[in-house]
DNA sequence: CTCCGGGTAA
DNA sequence: TTACCCGGAG
């Protein structure tokens, strides 16, 4: 029986078959990404930081400059503040790059220069939250470490059609479960969550979701009830309460 | 033109 | 809960 699910009866078989048909997917889909081309937990750091709130392609320019003046977490420690800043003007959210320098000297002065592959540990750095530490846990050290962002929310929302706001502490605990869940018990963590990142990106699109080319949609509940456009429900509208009978 | 999304920190 | 800052959408 493959598995339904009304309300997550998901057995071990369902996560099997989500992780064969997505990976499948991703070896073939996936974005020669630069930073899909190392392990080096700080190139890793650096991207995730400049693509939060910032796009792909203006990424890739500011992430080739930044990491050919500032290599290594002791050159971006060592450096001027203002030298980080000016390579980062453009890129908006400049309480990033600060941030950023402030945890490379964190690195140093705690990890002996190298970051550490522990998420507490990363989550305790500056501009290092919850995402972050997941993502590099698991990209560079390939540690069992769960990620959830816009992409990856939006797509296991329409997978388990959860028809309320995505921004319900209640939602968010049952998306962080469901992040986890999909994980492989001993290696792989890295991949499945790099896959699932891609495949929100290029085919869980916000507005049009490419439900036909979709490796996961046999496992979609969204598409199965043909809800995929109305999943994510849109955030509820701030409501002014009528004052005028009281 | 205005509005809105989006990780993190406060 | 809000600001941060910019690009994309309306």
């Amino acid at each position: 029986m493959p598995s339904q699910n009304s309300c997550d009866q998901l057995d071990a078989g369902w996560f099997i078959t989500f992780r064969r048909q997505l990976m499948r997917w991703y070896r073939k889909h996936q974005r020669p990404l630069p930073w899909r081309q190392t392990d080096d937990a700080y190139r890793i750091w650096i991207s995730e930081t400049m693509l939060q709130q910032t796009q792909v392609a203006t990424v890739l320019d500011y992430y080739s400059r930044f990491l050919q003046r500032f290599p290594t977490v002791l050159a971006l420690a060592a450096a001027d503040t203002q030298e980080v800043l000016q390579l980062w003007a453009g890129l908006g959210y400049y309480r990033r790059a600060r941030n950023l320098h402030q945890a490379a000297q964190q690195v140093v002065e705690h990890h002996g220069g190298s970051l550490p592959s522990n998420v507490d540990a990363l989550q305790s750095l500056a501009g290092i939250g919850r995402y972050t530490a997941g993502a590099i846990a698991s990209f560079a050290f390939d540690r069992r470490a769960p990620i959830l962002e816009a992409n990856t929310q939006r797509l296991f929302s329409r997978l388990l059609a959860i028809q309320i706001p995505l921004q319900l502490s209640q939602t968010q605990r049952r998306l962080w479960q469901f992040a986890e869940d999909i994980l492989p018990s001993r290696s792989g963590s890295g991949q499945i969550n790099q896959a699932v990142m891609e495949l929100g990106s290029l085919v869980c699109t916000p507005q049009t979701p490419s439900c036909s080319s979709c490796p996961l949609a046999d496992l979609c509940a969204a598409y199965r009830l043909g809800l995929q456009l109305k999943i994510p429900v849109p955030k509820p509208k701030p409501s002014f309460q009528s004052v005028v009978h009281v």
